[in-house]
DNA sequence: TTGTACGCGTTATCAG
DNA sequence: CTGATAACGCGTACAA
């Protein structure tokens, strides 16, 4: 992409204003910063009179005063900031979660620094180390693969910290998220009630527990109701290569004739690439071959057909993630707890 | 959604560690603070004995000490931290726009704090305090309507933003974004090429500039054309009831049988509702309708056809962003500065 | 190399 | 009963 245009002779703006501080308003009132302190932070057991209140007020306002929060949290050791670790906030998944933690944070008082860290261990040790170094009151991470060691290290250090979307079975840790298992359980069963038995399952390569979760669900719903497991139907897709895999394998399987009747993607990114291959391939769905996909992303019901899909519970997930934090924070003592939140089948006309 | 599990035994940890400081280096190197903090930066202008240098590095790493980049802020008055605002993170093209800064913050350094303003005036003000009281070196704004006075009073206590996506006519600024004007004409130009002349135009009720601004290109291009500007063909939605408002006026314009050839969705929220109304209507796209969308979301790749659509340079405005502001920073004679971005029309099979 | 005065608030303690 | 003094928090960087 070029750069087409700059245009850009208008002056700056080289009035440096130093910045007003405690020190400031102090004087202006008339009073020390002891005062202004107490004034500015309400507090009610140290009797002020209403003369200084009165006369810091004013000064604070007129000097258009706002304290400097990085001084309070050296102090106070708070600094009312999560940090929030995710693959990708580009990920729809992962921005519609930012977005209610951030909202839920807010309530509280707090802000979020937020890190992607693309699965890769190292993006992610250093993600976190940032947010230490940076004092964070306490984390929500999606951990990645193997990371169970360094957390332990996190918690030795004593940051709390909360795990979504994923859990690391080694580790004792607070974790909010859905019983993938079961769900995927259950969005299996539905393909087959619909009569469709030769279900492909596509899902990463990859060591993530909620994912192989995923997995175990889908081959127990086929046992369960004793339909043969093949493995040409239990498609591994590189992560960095998602539109190359899944083209390659859907066209194996659905081209020239389906060998299949249903698919079932279990994550967003895999069922909006296969999606897009349906489009290509011109495979009717649901004539030809269902389709059931995970998550709840804009695309799903853009397609010729609303996507039936299993929509996590995000609201709770990020709700719960900072209620849970927030009462680590405030009592150290807190057990770790796992939450488990339901979430649900959504049928579309897809399956 | 239901919590429907809890478990929660298993114990806490209380093995409350106080964090490593400073000071707990110097004790067990057996030298003085200040030689550590000078080892630790690097100091080579002070000179300091290979054998201090050892002992502060060894004991550093035994106690796995992290500097408190809190008190390193407060002494240097620099965070290395930018703020983000948007309008909301959960909307594609700023989730995708955020990834892009955060790597390029990251890139120099720096860490991002994003927040969403739902272009609300209020809480856009309220964060961007936030960002201040928080002392961030910098922000990166996608600024709402009417926002002129409060981001001149931000200049004035000189702390240095860009502007994103958005510009304010009135404030001088650096600004980077695309020439909204120029790219619509340009695809609504597209349109008319193809032979469609009857286009509806879909856009928000708004005081947004660079929104206003494609409703000008596409007013041009027609003008341009020859083709007769009707008001029934310019759709104005409220933002806050885009399926309900597009709905009811796709319906209008497409049954019993379509009285127009083309829609130009402004945005890719509109673009979104709009394909998901066609779907359901059962319009055929391109045969019956032409469609032209705004930005670039997995859903356009999903449609029946790929969806035309006017693509902005992420990644140049991302970049952009953060090497200007950084400049900014540096030097804050900088002047300011509008740089034009060029974004491509992507034609799909919809139009 | 080191002592120490910062940066900017908070809060315990002390004086009027 | 009020309000000021001063000791923090944790690094940085200047003077010695």
């Amino acid at each position: 992409m070029l750069k087409r245009l700059i245009f850009s002779t208008f002056g700056a703006n080289n009035v440096v204003v130093k910045k007003v501080s405690i020190k400031d308003v102090a004087k202006k009132a008339g009073v020390s910063i002891a005062s202004v302190s107490y004034v500015l932070n309400n507090r009610k057991d140290s009797r002020i009179s209403e003369d200084t209140i009165k006369k810091v007020k004013n000064a604070a306002q007129e000097l258009n005063y706002r304290p400097n929060k990085i001084a309070k949290s050296l102090k106070t050791q708070r600094t009312f900031t999560f940090g929030l670790l995710v693959a990708d906030i580009a990920n729809p998944y992962f921005s519609q979660l930012a977005r209610i933690i951030e909202d839920a944070a807010k309530h509280i008082g707090c802000t979020l620094i937020i890190g992607s860290c693309d699965e890769d261990k190292e993006k992610f040790e250093d993600l976190i180390n940032t947010f230490c170094d940076r004092q964070v009151d306490g984390l929500i991470i999606a951990p990645v693969a193997n990371s169970a060691n360094f957390l332990e290290r996190i918690q030795k250090q004593a940051i709390p910290f909360v795990l979504i979307d994923r859990y690391i079975p080694s580790l004792r840790a607070t974790t909010i998220g859905i019983d993938n298992t079961e769900v995927t359980f259950k969005g299996t069963e539905h393909l087959i009630k619909n009569n469709r038995k030769k279900i492909a399952f596509i899902s990463y390569i990859t060591d993530l527990q909620h994912l192989l979760d995923r997995e175990i669900g889908f081959k127990n719903a086929l046992k369960a109701h004793k339909v043969p497991i093949k493995n040409s139907r239990l498609i591994k897709v590189d992560k960095d290569f998602i539109d190359r895999d899944i083209d390659k394998n859907l066209k194996q399987l659905l081209t020239p004739n389906p060998v299949i009747d249903a698919l079932f993607f279990s994550s967003n990114k895999l069922a909006v690439a296969g999606l897009k291959t349906l489009v290509k391939l011109g495979i009717e769905v649901p004539e030809k071959i269902g389709v059931l996909a995970f998550d709840e992303v804009e695309a799903y019901k853009v397609f010729k057909v609303p996507v039936s899909h299993i929509k996590q519970p995000l609201y709770e997930i990020g709700v719960q993630a900072v209620t849970q934090l927030e009462k680590m924070i405030k009592d150290p003592q807190t057990k770790f707890q796992k939450t488990t939140l339901e979430a649900s089948l959504i049928v579309g006309a897809s399956s």
